[in-house]
DNA sequence: TTACAATTAGAACGAACGTTCGAACTGTTA
DNA sequence: TAACAGTTCGAACGTTCGTTCTAATTGTAA
């Protein structure tokens, strides 16, 4: 079941450019493979609907991903470095605690309503996978989250209050997860609405509100 | 796919009481059948899985349930129907609409933690029913979601406040919902404490906080 | 052109899938 | 006892699963 994430791919890529029109053509197809994960979830999912969506035939599929479960990693751990390291960007020209995670959630929102499909797969077909592909997933996922909490514990020095941060952080994460079951575009607008609205309900909960209007 | 939800059971309970035996072997089965259904998702358990577990041969399942997805249905169905009548009894007894916002959200923390498998089952097995079963389940949760926003509604008339009740109830949601992907019995406490502490952040926000301690 | 590796594809593998079927049990009623 | 409905089961149905194999095809370097 599980295997180390050393498989085909190109052991010697040549003097030439490093592998740009077969990264490119790869890119596309994990972008249709997530579609398809996306819609009929990792076990419903068969490697022929698969090669169907992608165009690619159903040997090539193994020759370029080795396993279902290779392909599903890969789509996990691009979407979550991704996610990571944009947050990580942003995040260096903030100081204020409260900018960082209002940041962090805007962030959070942006990305997940960009590329829905793929956090998505990301957020529902969670524990599909384990072993050493399970490991590292989870690896980058705890940073993830250590980010935030770790915002969320200077705040709370800074203003002197005392709540639980374990608490909180996962509060504000299953807010912001759990859109993929409800959003819907033409309802909740876009992502800088609802990341202020979340902001607003986190920082302050609803009964502070009485700000509307305003705020593209 | 989808059929009405008619088919094997009895048809006429004879004059005793209303099967009584029979209904309280089904409850057991279902029981081991959500069991599965909760660790191996709804596409990754097989029949023969759910066969093992409730030690009912294959055939005998199928005289029971009929398919493996009427068998999701009825899990799914028991499950609402029973939380979201627990739900309204105990607000009958509450009149302030924070008092009865904060009562939905014990209640549906109690019985989430006491029936975690059977909720994840219907968390994370959503969108898995079409046809007339996904389309009764709907419904019901539609019936839940409408309590809390009604009760959300009276809270803003009465405070006088404005926000989007939409994605406030969503986003309470999100924060219930979400606590299968991390509840930890050891680390996170019970019911009462997480409601009470979801419960402040959705009224006051994490910023008025300072009130530790106290509160079993 | 030849040569060679990278890529694609059709066909097939055994295993497991959801479901069905007819026969064997069981417990009650006459 | 015989009879009969309700229940249980082993065995099998046809289909689809993830994966592999071998051979054909492509693109490029010499």
């Amino acid at each position: 079941m599980a295997s180390p994430a050393t498989r085909p791919r190109r052991q010697a890529p040549p003097r030439h450019q490093p592998e740009p029109r077969f990264d490119r053509q790869l890119g596309k197809i994990l972008e249709h493979a997530t579609e398809v994960f996306c819609n009929k979830g990792y076990e419903g999912a068969s490697m022929r609907d698969l090669s169907r969506a992608t165009g690619m035939s159903l040997a090539g599929m193994y020759h370029y991903f080795g396993s279902k479960e290779r392909l599903l990693y890969l789509i996990q751990k691009h979407t979550f470095s991704t996610i990571l390291s944009q947050v990580r960007e942003c995040l260096s020209q903030t100081t204020s605690s409260e900018q960082g995670i209002r940041t962090f959630i805007e962030n959070h929102l942006e990305y997940f309503l960009e590329h829905q499909q793929a956090m998505k797969v990301l957020s529902h077909e969670d524990e599909v996978l384990d072993g050493e592909y399970g490991r590292e997933i989870a690896h980058i996922k705890r940073e993830y989250y250590r980010i935030c909490r770790d915002l969320l514990d200077r705040y709370k020095k800074e203003k002197g209050i005392e709540f639980d941060s374990r608490t909180a952080v996962l509060s504000l994460f299953g807010m912001m997860n759990w859109i993929y079951t409800w959003y819907n575009p033409r309802l909740d607008g876009g992502a800088g609405q609802l990341s202020r609205e979340m902001g607003n309900i986190f920082f302050r909960g609803i009964s502070a509100g009485k700000r509307n209007g305003a705020g593209k």
